[in-house]
DNA sequence: CAAATATATCAATTATTCATGATATATGGA
DNA sequence: TCCATATATCATGAATAATTGATATATTTG
């Protein structure tokens, strides 16, 4: 990961419409949706769904695979860890104690997660 | 934190060399850094970066605070967790072993972390 | 092969964002 | 108060990105 391809990660995550595909994409987890169905949702038309998609493909962020005629979309979590892990590079090297409560608070934000 | 508030973090951090300041200000952690010498390191014009400080800080993602004659600027980590927590909303509920590695790597990107 | 369905690409317009020169504001010191 | 230093704001031109109608491609079915 560098600076381009990390910049590149975070712009498909600045706009709205996309923001919300891949929130939908984290909720669905491995069933992930069809690109049908997340343009269903949203309300957004075709094109400029399938546009955003391909931004966010692009980005490393979702991954998909097609199923006969219609394309299956799912969040990338390889690519959100690899653009993640850049932003708070050496963050725990200085003082870990700063980062620990950040750390608590993102690796759960449900309360049914026993196991993190 | 609503999607408008998170598209803001997330466009902050798209762009080259606002996401080169806030990496640098992790890096510093609690001392934090000068605006100045944020300019100085990155070699960006003077007015360039003001404009790119102020970015992030009205994204949340750095605090800053005035010095006398110089302001010095820190990463806000509130900030970042709220961005992210929202990002990743429910990311557990359904599948918590889909988020495991990733919260695994996120956790320490570096080796002189022991306690994270 | 023809029609239907799902998704992607193209072209054009509009909107947003960026960097920068010039200038303004704030603070500290003589 | 006057000057120097540090940072912020303004105005503008150039580059980028977003949306959309029209159209193309890929797959399935008849």
């Amino acid at each position: 990961m560098d600076t381009n391809k990390s910049t590149q990660a975070f712009a498909a995550l600045s706009q709205a419409t996309r923001l919300d595909v891949f929130r939908l994409l984290v909720k669905a987890g491995e069933d992930g949706l069809l690109a049908g169905e997340i343009g269903e949702k949203l309300q957004v038309k075709q094109n400029t769904m399938s546009a955003n998609l391909s931004v966010l493909l692009n980005a490393g962020l979702v991954k998909n695979q097609r199923e006969g005629r219609t394309i299956r979309y799912y969040a990338d979590m390889d690519g959100v860890t690899a653009m993640l892990s850049f932003l708070l590079e050496d963050c725990c090297g200085g003082q870990p104690q700063l980062c620990q409560p950040f750390i608590q608070q993102i690796t759960c934000s449900t309360d049914n997660c026993d196991d993190a």
